[in-house]
DNA sequence: TGCTACATGAGAACCGTTCTCACCCGCTGC
DNA sequence: GCAGCGGGTGAGAACGGTTCTCATGTAGCA
């Protein structure tokens, strides 16, 4: 049986307060700040929870797990500022026809895919012209 | 200025020889299973230098840092068993293209992506479903 | 051959994550 | 409303991969 504490609560309205992806860590001390004494295992657990339950993406980037908030249920990837982790749902269905094509090819069965796309977005591309 | 060491040249041998993706950890191990008396830190120091000349591809796996040896000047993706590591080479100008056009698409600039396939390889597959 | 600066290696340090275990508290049945 | 059960929590330790430190080694140049 699954509960209801405050402190799940509290990490998944943290997430989805947030604009892109953050680190487990970065999320921690947001609620910290925000005065919310939770664990920082507890936000682990929770975020690990959130992802396995398809209500947060997760990726991993220089070693460090980040995560947001998604819409439940549906298959996307993502379009991420590597600058300030802005990201943007976008559907990518030539892109599933191509992973599972290739994968038959190959003779690769129960084909899964790894597909993001990294840049600056607007905002940082005029932050990093200007400067 | 770069040097040629023996270590390096056995980092890049043990590499060259090896099927598919393998951990630093798993290769620093190898070299010793050999006979060779190369320091860990040498291997993630010779993994991250090819890594960075385009000798090698690297991808994150679990937590873990995986290497291969790749044909260095083109771009490409992989395709990946999860079970054994095996890898195999895979163009993706589709993919490419794609990617290019979502980052534009949404003001993005100086597109990067990351793309690869997971599966069961033909030999893994097999394995599978006989057990 | 000698010099110099980069490379090496052992082990410590680091850092994100997971585990442990005692305590807490949300649910359920009464 | 109340008690009891069992999953949830939190502090800190443990863990595992990676990076750093610094004394020593050695490739490459003159």
């Amino acid at each position: 049986m699954k509960r209801n504490t405050w402190q799940r609560e509290a990490v998944r309205d943290a997430l989805g307060r947030t604009e892109g992806f953050v680190s487990a860590q970065a999320l921690h001390a947001s609620l910290r700040g925000t005065g919310s004494e939770v664990g920082l295992a507890t936000v682990y657990r929770a975020l690990a929870d959130l992802a396995t339950e398809g209500e947060a993406d997760s990726l991993v980037q220089e070693g460090e797990s980040l995560y947001r908030a998604c819409t439940p249920g549906s298959h996307h990837h993502h379009l991420i500022c590597r600058n300030c982790g802005t990201a943007v749902e976008i559907s990518a269905d030539p892109v599933e026809a191509w992973a599972r094509q290739v994968a038959a090819e190959h003779g690769f069965t129960e084909p899964n895919h790894v597909v993001d796309v990294f840049g600056l977005c607007p905002e940082c591309s005029r932050a990093a012209s200007s400067r």
